[in-house]
DNA sequence: CATATATAGTACGAGATCGTATTAAATGGA
DNA sequence: TCCATTTAATACGATCTCGTACTATATATG
């Protein structure tokens, strides 16, 4: 393998600024599809309560997502006004509350996905998409290896670290 | 090859999902050096300027980052306040700025960056980097495809479509 | 040259994100 | 049990993001 293959710290800084600006570009598609008044994280949510679990509280969410609790609060109000979500008391926590799809919610989401794949295939007729299907497995691992490590590395407090 | 390693849409889905959790956990980590007031996307446009080209009007900035223009707008006025840019007439058109990085810009970025090396180094302890120097390239390749495509997937009128 | 159209930038308002402070419920030790 | 501490959620304000509308300048067309 070539020089270029090695990964020295410039690279891994190359790295995050590729994915950052994949993000955005894959974000906006997204968002384009979505209906009005709702955006990237409202899918987000209603992905990961379908696909990983119904029924998380909303720290539980905030915690998944890695973002500050009130951002959750406020998502999570607004898939509830568009009747893509329900909130309800925790019965094992009097201080908490679990959210749950609703079959608007799902129904949404299974739309959303329908009409995206379509786009994305025709979107990616000219690039091998076998690359993509390698580097995935890379990805997912850097993504837990990341989630896995990311308390130790955050000082900040966002509310969600572990103890004091 | 494993099935696993096919692409089908659920898979791009999948990457897209992956790349969005890493961009989240890389850039809390980016902001987590950043002095107070600044944030990735005043990084970034930092960046921008000392990789790509120093000088650049807002709106090429804004299409680069395919941001808004009212984005760019605020993202080069809160590095102005901070003396991290400076903003002046374009000689060859009354309409536009151009926005060149300051010597304190400079510093900055070169300063984030040094500080953030070493805990890169040590957070991609335990993680085998060769395979992110594999799937570096592909990245790469992909960013720059879908930027290539962008305006023919985004019928969302963003301000920097290709007329109309 | 005159005027229509296109483009660069900004003002403004709506919604989103996030940090801080507050309230209520759970937990743990005396 | 009683009270200190921790935890879940939210209210609130500051800043960011973005869409719309507007002004000023440039370009194209007659």
């Amino acid at each position: 393998m070539s020089d270029k293959d090695q990964m020295h710290p410039g690279a891994l800084f190359q790295l995050f600024n590729e994915i950052g600006i994949i993000e955005q570009l894959s974000r906006t598609i997204l968002e384009a599809r979505l209906p009005k008044g709702l955006i990237a994280p409202h899918f987000s949510v209603l992905n990961h309560l379908i696909r990983v679990a119904d029924g998380r509280t909303l720290v539980e969410l905030a915690r998944s997502f890695q973002v500050p609790k009130t951002s959750m609060t406020h998502t999570v109000a607004g898939l509830d006004r568009h009747g893509l979500v329900k909130v309800r008391p925790n019965p094992n926590d009097g201080r908490s509350k679990c959210v749950w799809i609703t079959d608007k919610g799902r129904a949404l989401r299974e739309g959303v996905i329908a009409d995206l794949t379509p786009e994305f295939i025709e979107l990616m007729k000219g690039f091998d998409v076998d690359r993509l299907g390698e580097i995935l497995p890379v990805l997912t691992d850097l993504r837990i290896f990341l989630d896995e490590h990311r308390n130790a590395e955050l000082p900040r407090d966002r509310d969600f670290r572990q103890k004091a």
